[in-house]
DNA sequence: ATGAAAGCGCTAACAA
DNA sequence: TTGTTAGCGCTTTCAT
């Protein structure tokens, strides 16, 4: 059984407080509603018996009545191939920070896994009207299948990274920027052959590249290919994508990996392996999970606002939602220098 | 302006469906629900219509009707006193695998933050009929407010220890065993002056102490409240501990943290004064968290079945709504062993 | 096999 | 100030 009927709950309804206050259904929905045509005797008795009574409006009869609603789609995309589940800390926070900027906005939130394959199913449950609009956490590369969203006029707000020809609405951090930052800090510690972790098949990631290019070119050199290493977004991607760069047998000197969960496996299996971090390398994180300062060694990274983000993402969609222009917006990222970095 | 009402949205519905097939709502609706009672010609027309038109039925209205709903509340509980936001990794978790297994079952998952002072608050989305039912994560120390919730007959599900008289459902692991097993590796290193972080007010935190003495005990050892810090949840919990134990000049050689969190940030602030882990001072954690492993030293931990535990709170919650009894559960608890706890 | 009509729980004209 | 009535978008008797 699946539990999807109200059995014989027997729900309190208006029609009972209306009956039991001696007055009409439409003298208790003004009550409640605080319309000020009710007398302020009438009003008091109405609240005080649906108090007592704990009688709560139906918000489904409500919604349909009003052709309203207040609830917000979340959906964040997993990838079916690999099964994985909704686990860096990273991604988990962001549910966290929009839960929270949406409760402060009296909205309420709607989580949906989806295949990412498959991304217009994330419109489903706007287009049954059961969410006013959608915020999107990861990207990935489908950004073909987001625009065919907007193009179908899906309120819709993703978080990511803002791409040429794109029709739909963008919040993420400065990503080129951040790139920058982390291989600046790298280059001034001396280092080199720095090794950059991240698959660029994804725009985010692809912009770090790009900021880690133009920290290396200020310094006349040239991002050896080498030192690429696309990786995997899996839990051990970290522990792979070192093994994969001791394997070129090439030297390297520090690691820019673009996001703290890779950056941390990424320096265990360098442990297990007998380097020493920061010493023989140097490793810069990405995102500044709360567990990044607790790390051995404190890690090094790039801060993303996380609260700032989930306040935007929410101010986005809900403009979006009263048909107001919502332009892609880049939040400043900010380098948090500790010492896995030096 | 709060986005909240449809504007001309002009979103198509059913009647329109019905008028360009040239058939009546009962017929559509009929064809869509994929009843008996529709000629296969005119029930292939209609869904071929209804696709080619990205027609989804209105949920609301549907639900309105059938009194039906698959949507599941799922309430974390934030204090408002210390303004702390979700952020504890296992939290998180919890949620990503509650998705999951909602989305399995085909239900929604419905998020709310709630004042943990004013839990009844977390009624409100039962009561308003938005969800068929409450999955609670966090019991802290509201068990007398989650009995009323019961008492009230609100369908909730609670992650978190078993209580004596307890009228509400409770999924949650074996926290007498977790902290019996956390103690006794301890022991077996060696260990003899073990503290014990976490707030023993709350319930899981009480169980937990209690296998810890229960571990003593069957080593002629008791425990010593000296070597007890209540400490705070807040993320920088550990840090303030170990200060608060190192304050007290007590000989230590092990610490018991109640979460991963909590013993990650102490093995930190340890190392910042010069401790080293495990050598000086072993510690076990609890949760396993998925950075648990990349931690240095990686972290010997209690986990708990974190997939397990999201599939057991649904199966529970949907017994509850059916009507059904549903027993509170255990479920079981391992050590995994790695390098700190030695 | 199909349509007309009633009604899920609520709100908002419109009357009174 | 209050009640009556007509729907919101859907499903389901009950006729045909």
């Amino acid at each position: 059984m699946t539990g999807t009927d109200s059995k014989a709950q027997q729900r309190l309804q208006m029609a009972d407080i209306a009956r039991l206050a001696g007055v009409s259904t439409s003298t208790v929905s003004r009550a409640l509603s605080g319309s000020s045509l009710v007398n302020e005797e009438t009003r008091a008795r109405v609240i005080a018996l649906a108090r007592s009574l704990k009688y709560s409006i139906n918000i489904g009869a409500q919604n349909l009545r009003l052709k309203q609603n207040r609830t917000v789609g979340v959906v964040v995309p997993y990838d079916a191939a690999t099964r994985q589940h909704l686990s860096d800390p990273f991604f988990l926070s962001m549910l966290g920070s929009l839960a929270d900027a949406l409760t402060e906005q009296g909205f309420d939130m709607l989580i949906s896994r989806v295949d990412a394959e498959t991304l217009d199913a994330a419109a489903q449950s706007f287009d049954s009207g059961r969410v006013i609009g959608i915020i999107l956490i990861g990207q990935w590369r489908h950004h073909e299948q987001l625009n065919q969203l907007a193009a179908r006029q899906v309120p819709i707000v993703v978080w990511g990274a803002q791409l040429p020809q794109q029709l739909y609405c963008t919040v993420g951090g400065d990503n080129v920027a951040g790139g920058r930052l982390a291989t600046e800090h790298l280059l001034a510690a001396g280092r080199r052959r720095i090794a950059f972790f991240g698959d660029a098949k994804l725009p985010e990631v692809a912009q770090r590249h790009q900021g880690y290019a133009q920290a290396l070119a200020a310094h006349g050199l040239a991002p050896d290919p080498q030192l690429y290493v696309a990786g995997s977004f899996l839990p051990q991607g970290g522990a792979t994508d070192v093994q994969e760069l001791l394997d070129r047998q090439l030297p390297f000197d520090a690691i820019f990996a673009c996001s703290d969960l890779l950056a941390m496996s990424a320096i265990s299996a360098l442990r297990a392996r007998g380097v020493a971090v920061p010493e023989q390398v140097a490793v810069v994180g990405y995102d500044d999970i709360e567990l990044a300062a607790y790390f051995h060694p404190p890690l090094t990274t790039v801060r993303q606002p996380i609260r700032a983000a989930g306040r935007a993402l929410v101010a986005s969609l809900l403009a979006l939602v009263d048909g107001a222009p919502a332009p892609s917006r880049q939040l400043p990222t900010e380098l948090i220098v500790r010492a896995s970095g030096r």
